[in-house]
DNA sequence: CGATATCGTAACTAAATAAGTTACATGAAG
DNA sequence: CTTCATGTAACTTATTTAGTTACGATATCG
């Protein structure tokens, strides 16, 4: 799992458990979808399992389901969940009294803050529904294709 | 001169060099502005020479000046020449061939593409005027309040 | 011309961050 | 009561970026 892929990393994941609902799926086996190790993957997704998104239940025959129905998971939920910030950029001041600082700072700030708004708003339109659509249209014209040749 | 700052640090650099235009400064004075040292902030500003935002000079008397007027300069300009990337999150392939990951990548993707021009757009409408306009503000406002007090 | 000031840049060091790993306690199922 | 899972803390490793040192190139001043 490469630095700065969380989201896409936990998408991959959500989008395998929605393949398989009802079948629980353990941290190991998570974790091979995502070629790291079942604490990475406990440790990334524990804040979706504070939101609902997922749960998790513990022993034998344990592991990781879908908290609720994937038309009803948005990415805006999963970053959030992920703790992922949607702009990378800091607005924290460094010199105290520096009007101009304070004037960058603020102008910043508002454009972040409208920013963080507009992406939320995007975000929140597309959910786990969608890319596990994607994902079947995918494979089936991989199905058809292979079919034909 | 904090981590994830760079634009900010950038713009506080920028507006300083715009109160003194004609008047070239030494990446020392400017390094003091953003409390760093002077080699950091050649490094971070070199993009900006490259595009033509700012000017730099050699020997005695040399220095920085804005390569036009504020009015000219957008955020999104300075942003890009920086080479920061407005979304953080990654979308490259990490397994060849899955199919769950290719549709998670996609539809990430196109939201990335659609996020970066919209944030493009929304950030090529503020100049470097726009902050030291708000900068002049703060100032008259604090001249006139130390004048009542 | 020589002294001084300034940028340009390479090379190294230090600090911060995030992933990866180990270890073990907790809890559930057979 | 053994086995299989998660939960989590603590540690290690890798990567990135800021900070630093050093020095060459260039421009100005006297």
């Amino acid at each position: 799992m490469k630095r700065n892929s969380r989201l896409s990393s936990t998408l991959h994941i959500l989008v395998h458990m929605a393949e398989k609902p009802e079948h629980a799926l353990t941290s190991g086996q998570l974790a091979t979808f995502i070629h790291t190790n079942p604490v990475v993957v406990r440790r990334t997704i524990a804040g979706l399992r504070d939101a609902g998104i997922v749960t998790s239940s513990r022993g034998h025959g344990g592991g990781w389901l879908l908290g609720r129905a994937p038309e009803n998971i948005s990415l805006a939920e999963i970053s959030a969940a992920l703790g992922e910030t949607l702009l990378p950029f800091g607005t924290e001041q460094e010199s105290p009294g520096c009007l101009v600082e304070q004037a960058v700072i603020a102008v910043l700030d508002d454009f972040r803050v409208a920013a963080e708004k507009l992406l939320a708003e995007k975000l929140s339109r597309i959910t786990l529904a969608d890319l596990t659509a994607d994902f079947r249209r995918r494979y089936d014209l991989i199905g058809v294709s292979s079919h034909a040749v």
